[in-house]
RNA sequence: GGGCUUGUAGCUCAGUUGGCUAGAGCGCACCCCUGAUAAGGGUGAGGUCCGCAGUUCGACUCUGCGCAGGCCCA
């Protein structure tokens, strides 16, 4: 419930009660406190007020109120014949321009204006000048979109890094990012196009007119991102330097992420190489995930026979007794061993006399001239099967399927073993003679091309069990291809056609009509086993609409384990910085878990391939010869970053390989290749390539491109991200540093847990449990937001929901309050008092609150130095709540309002008020950027302090070295004691008000008769408190008897009546200035 | 399916290397105050520590197996 609404619904209830008539009792209670005002203060009978609670009685009650015969309850002020403002008037009551009503939502944007008026980043970065500097960098958040729930999220603790680390005395700069490049916004912007109808014309533009244009596009979409994103993150109240961002698309960001690029291909790093990716043929181009539509096509399926080329070995495989060997009978299966003979298997017949085949299923006949080997699972059965004569090996649970589907009719399994058995057994491919080539930038093992291998992700659901594998025409097949030492290979070119290495029946024919090319070449040479068309959805390229295929191409890629050239390991090295015990190259893990999530991840992780086949990105600067030999060196790279920081990777698209290269000098670099300096050579020949970097590469260099670029510190102290960037952005970023650096880019790596709903499931627009940032704003503000973040266990999933912030407000007012009452008692207190020397009396309740500041503040720049936020806000929740709140305030409500006003006592009290605000307000300000500045700056008030005065340019207090007397921990042990003593003596003396009431405390050694008793019935709220050494346990005693001074309430003995006319204890005479 | 990870009061969370009757705040109930007032204070009731099995003198804590979530992969 919000929080008018709880008003609305207070409100609504006394008012029905008033308009209806209502409940007796609740119309008395109601009215009560207007009707007593006039009454005598002759002393009441101790259960008075419940008299007057009982509705029975209230209903008898009712009319009688008001006479003079019902008397107060004896805890109420004596109120005697309009008196009640005859002293009021003299006290020193709370008074504040600080409202109770935060109204955050019209106030912190204007919080936020005077801070941008200001300058406030750069004001806190004079402040800072000459501070030890705290390296913090910003992850790009990806320019797409409005701000969601997780980057409220991760940028409020970002902020909380940035200004806590300030105001304990650091130099933190920090430079906002953006991740501009990319497929999501290319795509975006391609549909707007094509809805728009544009996008047919632009396809008539010669390619690199074609793709500046889109890159135009693109490019203000990302600025436009940019900015939103920029006022979203303000409006959280944020501060980050704004004004000079980073974005990805910068021309000095380009460029500096090309000089990583070129120190990668120094190491070795950066090799090219074949990889199967979705291939639009009507466009001619690669499509990733996201630019593919499913939809349903007719296809033809076939199973294929693949003949063994060692049919001995196969029947090995099965255990089947040599047909050549010694034992006939066994051979005819009638010896039978006992085993099979107890498993009641068929019997083991004899080897056949004709070669085994491997059975295939495949729905893309056209890849089959790919095939390199046959994937099966080494935990599955395969049996060996006699099916209308011809002997092949499908997996057991599938023998009846494939049978039925061909519609065999003598089916007979000969034996069956586990597919290990059958790994490394090899296969004739029904119509390729000679292996293919292993294909760019690798090694292979010839001898496994056209062989049994496992793979885990071969199933029984569809076809044999056994898996026709083309690494050039799959993304499992690529792996397993890779893992086995497979030839990449793919005879097909970029329109679909065969190319030359493809058997000559199928050159030059279409992959879609080599499908039944393929098919009756299969029938015709016995190899096919049976085929049928069936329908299945396959992806489309979203723009054509038409099928895509998938086709292996040419692709850079970073090198991670070492070899090839490479002058480092870099799996090895990552794997270093986790692991090592060296201080000062181990990477430190908050949670200390993901120490063993970024090993795993580390540990899986295949080569990087860093080109997309796009136009909007970062062109990988690769030449080519007319005759396809490269010119990629680490001196033509920096050349091309140079010529890219001059004028931005446009340049690629718009300048000729001269004037990319014109910094570049062949003859001083070493690796230039030997094409270069032939004597016919010019470089007006080559071909710019159609690459651009994989944006992970760009962000993953930001440690360069910003931190090193900027000389904002290096390596990084802190990377702070959700914790799906340890495969994202923190490994990304950690391989290029230590191809380029030889260390980490980071010393410590903190991550957080995704926001999900209150139920713990995640958030998404189909369960509609989403929450909108602007909304959570519109209706809480961000201070109460921000403590919403601060105050949960950010490292695992964090549950969110709209009325969590609602408590969350809830907090916050507490602590609003808080400040408030404190302001509101220093509203005549001039502060320049406070540059008089003092100090404090270790007896003093001022000792004490002061003292549990310094523990405070010493406990909560701890929670902040170890990113424990949640600890901090509770730690200043607790502070406020309870010890300020509920102890110290009340304690000295008494002092502040009836002692004189400029009394020692009360300006000491003060004083302490004034150091606790300033402390309390610098301690929230991390949190609550508003909220703190707003009380500092009414703080600041009465210390005359310039406008400009602001609670974020401060430091921490971290302590105001007061010493409290060793007697106060007891001390407060005991009033907490006599609190519940007093609890009881509330039933049993009927001693309900507290001001009725002294307290004898015990006091076995003697240490509290150090202490003013005046200041520890203060804290009781009692009139009085003695000490007693002999005592076990506090006693109550009932003072109703005797005189209340008529200004404080106060029982204290000394109350009498005075000169005019009152009764006042002595110290409310001496205020008043009576005798 | 694999790696990492979470599950303690109605809610949000603490709970050190295994060791007294498992704590806090909010909320709730009851009460006080009406000189912090759309405020302030006090007291109290709430727990099968996700489930099952094991190790141990002793398990919220360690181990195994489940169940329900989250992130990243396949």
């Amino acid at each position: 419930m919000s929080i008018t609404s709880s008003v609305q619904a207070l409100m609504m209830a006394l008012g029905t009660a008033m308009i209806t008539g209502g409940p007796p009792g609740q119309m008395f209670a109601a009215r009560w406190s207007i009707q007593h005002l006039p009454l005598a203060p002759t002393p009441s009978p101790p259960d008075s007020r419940r008299v007057a609670q009982a509705p029975a009685s209230a209903r008898g009650l009712s009319m009688s109120v008001p006479t003079p015969t019902t008397t107060p309850p004896s805890a109420k002020p004596a109120k005697d014949g309009g008196s009640e403002s005859r002293y009021k008037s003299t006290l020193n009551l709370p008074k504040t321009g600080f409202p109770m009503k935060a109204n955050l939502v019209q106030n912190e944007p204007a919080s936020l204006k005077r801070w941008q008026g200001m300058k406030l980043y750069e004001k806190v970065r004079e402040a800072s000048k000459g501070k030890p500097k705290f390296a913090f960098h910003d992850g790009p958040p990806y320019a797409n979109g409005s701000i969601h729930l997780g980057h409220m999220l991760n940028k409020s603790l970002k902020d909380f890094v940035v200004r806590s680390r300030t105001m304990m005395g650091f130099d933190v700069p920090y430079v906002p990012g953006w991740d501009c490049h990319g497929l999501p916004i290319e795509h975006k912007v391609m549909t707007e196009l094509q809805e728009k109808g544009k996008l047919d014309k632009m396809n008539t533009l010669a390619p690199d007119v074609r793709k500046m244009a889109v890159r135009r596009e693109c490019q203000a979409y990302a600025e436009k991102f940019h900015k939103l994103h920029t006022g979203q993150m303000s409006r959280l109240l944020t501060l980050a330097d704004y004004e000079h961002p980073y974005l990805t698309m910068q021309p000095s960001y380009e460029g500096a992420t090309l000089e990583v690029l070129a120190s990668l291909i120094e190491q070795g790093l950066v090799y090219r190489a074949m990889k199967p990716v979705h291939w639009s043929i009507a466009n001619q181009t690669a499509l990733a995930e996201a630019e593919l539509e499913y939809e349903d096509r007719e296809d033809l399926s076939v199973y294929v026979d693949f003949e063994a080329l060692d049919a001995e070995r196969v029947y090995d495989a099965f255990e089947l007794p040599n047909a050549g060997s010694d034992n006939a009978e066994i051979a005819e299966g009638k010896g039978g061993d006992a085993e099979s003979a107890e498993e009641g298997e068929e019997d083991w017949g004899p080897r056949p006399t004709q070669k085994p085949s491997f059975m295939i299923w495949t729905t893309t006949p056209w890849t089959l001239p790919a095939n390199v080997g046959v994937a099966v699972n080494t935990k599955y059965t395969y049996a060996l099967v006699r099916m209308d004569g011809n002997v092949t090996v499908v997996a057991a649970d599938l023998v009846e399927k494939v049978a039925g589907l061909a519609k065999a009719e003598d089916v007979h399994v000969l034996a069956t073993t586990t597919g290990d058995r059958l790994v490394g057994l090899r296969y004739k491919h029904p119509f390729v003679d000679a292996p293919p080539p292993c294909g760019l930038g690798r090694k292979c093992d010839m001898n496994k091309v056209w062989s049994v291998v496992a793979a885990d992700y071969v199933t029984m659901e569809d076809g044999t069990g056994l898996v026709h594998t083309a690494p050039g025409h799959g993304t499992e097949d690529y792996a397993t291809g890779l893992r086995e030492g497979l030839p990449i290979y793919s005879p097909v070119k970029g329109d679909g056609a065969y190319d030359d290495t493809a058997p000559a029946w199928l050159r030059g024919k279409s992959v879609w009509d080599a499908n039944k090319l393929v098919t009756d070449w299969l029938r015709n040479s016995g190899h096919l086993f049976h085929s049928h068309t069936f329908t299945h959805s396959y992806p489309h390229d979203w723009r054509s609409k038409t099928p895509v295929i998938f086709r292996c191409t040419e692709q850079w890629f970073v090198r991670v384990d070492g070899g090839g050239g490479a002058k480092v390991n870099l799996r090895a090295a990552a794997l270093d910085t986790v692991d090592t015990q060296d201080a000062d190259k181990r990477v430190n893990f908050v949670p200390e878990w993901g120490r063993n999530r970024m090993r795993g991840m580390l540990e899986s992780r295949p080569d990087w391939c860093i080109s997309r086949q796009r136009a909007w990105g970062l062109p990988i600067p690769a030449f080519e010869t007319p005759d396809g030999q490269t010119l990629m060196t680490a001196a033509s790279v920096r050349a091309v970053a140079t010529a890219v920081r001059e004028k931005g990777s446009d340049v690629w698209f718009n300048g000729t390989p001269e004037e990319l290269l014109k910094h570049y000098d062949a003859k001083a670099d070493a690796d230039a290749p030997p094409f270069l300096s032939a004597a016919t050579f010019s470089l007006s020949t080559l071909r710019k390539g159609n690459d651009i970097l994989d944006v992970w590469f760009e962000s993953g260099s930001s440690w360069n491109s910003v931190m090193r670029e900027r000389s904002l510190g290096y390596p990084v102290d802190l990377y702070l991200e959700g914790s799906d960037q340890h495969r994202g952005w923190f490994q990304l970023s950690l391989l290029p540093a230590l191809g380029m650096t030889g260390r980490a880019p980071f010393r410590k790596l903190l991550t957080h847990g995704f926001i999900v709903d209150k139920h713990g499931r995640k958030m998404s627009k189909s369960l509609g449990n989403g929450i909108e940032v602007d909304d959570a704003l519109k209706e809480y503000g961000a201070d109460v937001l921000r403590w919403w973040v601060s105050s949960v266990p950010y490292e695992n999933d964090i549950k969110c929901d709209m009325e969590f912030f609602a408590l969350s407000g809830e907090a916050y007012r507490k602590v609003r309050n808080t400040l408030r009452f404190m302001l509101s008692n220093l509203d005549d207190f001039e502060a320049s008092r406070l540059s008089e020397p003092r100090s404090w009396e270790p007896t003093s309740l001022e000792a004490w609150v002061l003292a549990e500041y310094d523990r405070l503040a010493a406990a909560v720049v701890d929670a902040y130095d170890d990113y424990d936020f949640k600890a901090a806000n509770q730690l200043l929740y607790d502070f406020c709540n309870d010890t300020l709140s509920a102890v110290y305030l009340a304690a000295i409500k008494d002092r502040m309002y009836c002692d004189k006003p400029d009394s020692p006592r009360r300006r000491r009290t003060q004083t302490a008020l004034w150091e606790l605000t300033d402390g309390l307000c610098r301690l929230l300000a991390p949190l609550l950027p508003h909220t703190a500045d707003e009380a500092y700056r009414s703080l600041g008030k009465s210390a005359n302090d310039d406008a400009s005065r602001c609670v974020h340019t401060a430091e921490f207090i971290r302590s105001l070295g007061v010493t409290a007397d060793p007697a106060w921990p007891a001390a407060m042990a005991a009033c907490a004691e006599a609190t519940k003593s007093l609890e009881k003596a509330k039933a049993e003396l009927g001693v309900e008000n507290r001001l009725d009431a002294g307290v004898v405390l015990p006091d076995p050694d003697g240490s509290l008769r150090r202490l003013d008793p005046t200041d520890l019935a203060d804290t009781l709220g009692v009139s009085r408190v003695s000490f007693d050494p002999t005592a076990k346990e506090p006693r109550v005693t009932d003072l109703r008897d005797q005189p209340r001074c008529e200004r404080s309430w106060k029982r204290d003995g000394t109350v009498k009546p005075r000169s005019d006319g009152g009764m006042l204890s002595d110290r409310d005479a001496q205020a008043v200035g009576v005798g």
